[in-house]
DNA sequence: AATAACTTGTGTGTATACCAATGGATTTTG
DNA sequence: CAAAATCCATTGGTATACACACAAGTTATT
């Protein structure tokens, strides 16, 4: 609990404690902030969330904007962005949704899927670069956490 | 390592290991989405870089806007933006340096002390309902794990 | 002292990222 | 079946975030 290392304070006591390099958030910004400086050493084709998006439209298949923007935790204005640049760079089609005309039925092309499948081992790497200043055992930990707290 | 759990794969094979919801950069991505969600609803007055920016500046009193941007991690043109929108609100204030034409001495005027000591016990809530989802233990071990991420 | 090298703040351009609003299509409900 | 609710894609607005280039000021080098 914050009572543990936090008894209770005044507002000036709290602000006197807040030590900004401490709060996760700021961590998580920055730990982020290397992820993604070596992501674009290792894959400069792409950016990390247009990577994400056309992983997820491999591992998916066809479906409709909307819907791979909750695969990948982007919505509808951010992903309606990323699959743009995406189509620009030939890397996924759209075709109408013969079933509901609201939809735009989504594909990688073959240049997508030849990408893909191109740049994945390096992804792979780029995590294991993100995770190696931690051991093994502390990776696993890690990851876990991670995902607890999502 | 790498090769404990995913040995030498041909491109293919990598491309069908690779699940996006397993990568360092998605999982974090996300939980960063869901601690942006927990201090916006917490501290509706400012985001959390513009907190952050005021936080450290309460902490070092008055100095440059690029040195608060080193000390916050945000690079000159980022923190350039963060300072207006807090100067806009009364929370900063900047002064030329008389020892250097070329800085901006920046520090947080009444309101901005005031504000930050108002809300740092809020935003020592918003850090303990990040980590919720895990116990004491766990919340140590995570952020000594980010921490070394970093 | 003169030049080079660097620092500071600024501006431009691109890319997330989310909110709110909108019009059109579909599904649910009464 | 008709109305309400929902879903879909798009748009506009705001806010990070970084790369790059630039001008002016400062420091280091020669």
């Amino acid at each position: 609990m914050m009572t543990s290392k936090t008894p209770p304070l005044s507002a000036t006591a709290a602000a006197d404690a807040y030590v900004l390099d401490d709060q996760v958030g700021f961590l998580m910004r920055r730990a982020n902030q290397r992820h993604l400086a070596i992501f674009s050493e290792g894959i400069s084709d792409l950016t990390p969330t247009q990577f994400a998006a056309l992983a997820k439209l491999c591992e998916l298949g066809a479906v409709s904007q909307n819907a791979l923007g909750r695969a990948t935790s982007m919505d509808g204005a951010t992903i309606k962005g990323v699959v743009d640049r995406l189509r620009l760079k030939d890397l996924v089609a759209s075709t109408p949704d013969p079933d509901d005309q609201r939809r735009i039925l989504l594909k990688p092309t073959a240049a997508g899927w030849d990408l893909f499948e191109a740049v994945a081992p390096t992804a792979h790497q780029i995590t294991q670069d993100t995770l190696a200043p931690l051991n093994d055992a502390e990776q696993t930990i890690f990851l876990l956490l991670l995902q607890k707290l999502t």
